[in-house]
DNA sequence: CATTCGATCTATAACGTTGTAACAACGCTG
DNA sequence: CAGCGTTGTTACAACGTTATAGATCGAATG
């Protein structure tokens, strides 16, 4: 086991530690750690087994400051965001294999993303990968002017130069949740949307579109939400208060679908017996075990390639103005929280339907 | 607006070209960069200007490579840990104020901590700070012989030179909790543990003194649990079948209590009329408004800040040996989940404790 | 035998920054 | 007016790496 340092002063071991010990120069064993060719295979062996001996790493930032190019990629995420979490793990993967890096800067209550972008910028980041980025359009413009930026999930239009955005088809996946919802029976089906969140406006027109196409457009209801369990703890009490519940609830995300899930629970109305619940991303929360949300998944894998791929693109200068504008077609996963809508009527009262009915009654299981 | 660049070349500005437009030399211009004493009031302001017309940004990789210090602090996190991303959040802050950055390396399922790690060191950290990791102690230890390392969460013993240990007193966080649910009446308290998780040991006899120490020695009871709700939702189920199920419920972790929640609520168990649940971490789930987790808060600030200050300490030479192990008192947050266990008779039938009850009737809000 | 060649290797100069030491210019002191 | 500390500025060398061009050598060519 090496002990805290293999060169004699204490500090960790460097290029020329390495030549010293191989019996090589230092640019030699630099071709032989980088894998360039040109060494033979008797020196490359001299070399690999020295830095095993000393534990030599070299030094990415040096290694960056002398190449120009650093391929290294920024990622902008939000740590409240499961989606995201999805996505950077899929970004390391992506990166990896394209032979990038990441960085990854967060954005979080106490931290903007003014200040998450500034350390990526002065982490000399080739491209940037922003997660659904909120900053003004023009913020955004202006970064892209400095270097190759890629917006996940967030719609930007028109497209300011050196800016690509890479989506999923949030109206697509919309129109197919309510088609699933559809085709199990429902016609009362709710949209808690998203706001002025990225990707809101397409969830929104998908639901109504959908809605419309199968001649359900008095259906058409918009309860007005958010991004957070909270905003859909909020939406789905506004829903109880209601006289006449709807049978089927899409909700503008997981976390959102999670809230209403939650506050349904509590007020002893059975999910999916009563009322379907769909969310949007498909993230980790959707599917736990004990949740296992019908969801629209937007594929972070895909995003992911995508992304780095439209950034790489941009930097190796294979970039075609065709795929400026990537879109993912999302797909629902259908778990367990959507179900024919219920037509019995419950026998505690007079009353047929479940939804008129004041009563529940229930047996431990 | 500042086009894609201020220098002709389309390259990044740089020091050189800076101290060109403001007329100064480039030491000077670093000075004042840098904020260092000596530069006069009038030169300040030239380079100043300068660097605000052409846009100039330090370069930090080749000011990290230039002064032995890089001021950089590297944080291993796993993406899927709520209370992972809140002390992310309060390191980036208390390192902030250290005057040190933060390098953040992502665990997931597809990505090892040695692969965290190893991108930490390239990245030349001068410390590292790891939340809960699962390494083996050796490997630990290796670790700390090449730098200062500083294991959050997880306690170990005996302590390998270099590395230190930051971390909520969790048996006495587990004690507050029983005495909480003591105080109310509660005597049936169940623990639902962590298995071997980092802390888990510790809340394991905190729960087990404190049940002791009210004379209800009889009524300890363990169930295997985990750190995600699906161990939590296994557990809740075992209790489920019991005959007699208890009046509470001390959760491993908040995931875990979350699991357990909903598995209640499923079974239309209300929480907390027939049972009490208490969870661990006082993570952004706890908080939520629809969950309102009675939960022991470990508050991430301060272990953020005494992770910091401890690798900070090291760093700077001024580590004292009474400190290897930092112990930050927990403290309860009394929310929703808990209350007093329910005394009457149902209603429904002959019982005259809900508990022993197998119907359940609730009217609609 | 002189030349050319490919295969290896090495010397040197960068990359953008900062620390050190040296240097000018200034007002003081003696 | 020589000597001296202060203040502001600059020249130079480093940090650890890689790109470029050149050196060395035996083998193959003319």
């Amino acid at each position: 086991m090496p002990s805290r340092s293999a060169v004699p002063d204490g500090k960790r071991p460097t290029l020329s530690d390495l030549a010293a010990r191989a019996g090589v120069s230092v640019p030699l064993a630099s071709m032989v750690m980088r894998g360039a060719k040109g060494p033979s295979a008797a020196s490359r062996e001299r070399v690999l087994r020295a830095a095993q001996e000393i534990g030599y790493r070299p030094d990415s930032r040096a290694r960056l400051l002398r190449s120009s190019r650093s391929h290294l990629v920024g990622v902008q995420f939000d740590l409240r965001q499961p989606f995201h979490a999805d996505m950077v793990e899929a970004l390391y993967a992506a990166a990896g294999a394209a032979g990038y890096q990441i960085a990854l800067s967060a954005v979080a209550a106490s931290r903007s993303e003014q200040e998450a972008v500034e350390t990526l910028l002065d982490d000399r980041c080739e491209a940037l990968i922003l997660l659904s980025p909120h900053a003004p359009a023009a913020r955004l413009a202006e970064l892209a002017a400095q270097l190759p930026v890629v917006s996940v999930a967030r719609r930007l239009r028109p497209l300011a130069e050196g800016l690509d955005v890479v989506r999923a088809a949030d109206d697509e996946g919309a129109r197919q949740a309510v088609d699933h919802l559809v085709a199990l029976g429902h016609r009362d089906i709710v949209h808690i949307d998203g706001g002025r969140a990225p990707g809101a406006a397409d969830r929104r027109r998908g639901y109504k579109s959908a809605m419309k196409h199968h001649g359900l457009t008095d259906h058409v209801r918009l309860v007005p939400g958010g991004l957070t369990e909270d905003h859909g703890a909020a939406a789905a009490r506004t829903l109880l208060t209601d006289s006449s519940r709807p049978t089927a609830v899409l909700a503008f995300n997981d976390h959102c679908a999670i809230g209403v899930l939650d506050t349904f629970l509590r007020a002893r109305i059975p999910v999916p017996d009563e009322i379907s619940v769909v969310g949007f991303d498909d993230s980790h929360l959707a599917r736990l075990a004990h949740v296992q949300l019908t969801t629209v998944g937007q594929e972070a894998r895909q995003l992911a390639r995508r992304a780095v791929s439209r950034a790489v693109a941009r930097l190796e200068g294979g970039a075609t103005d065709d795929e400026r504008e990537v879109v993912v077609t999302p797909h629902l996963v259908i778990r367990s929280t959507t179900r024919a809508p219920a037509t019995l009527g419950c026998g505690l009262c007079e009353k047929t339907a479940p939804n008129g009915c004041d009563w529940r009654l229930s047996r431990q299981s």
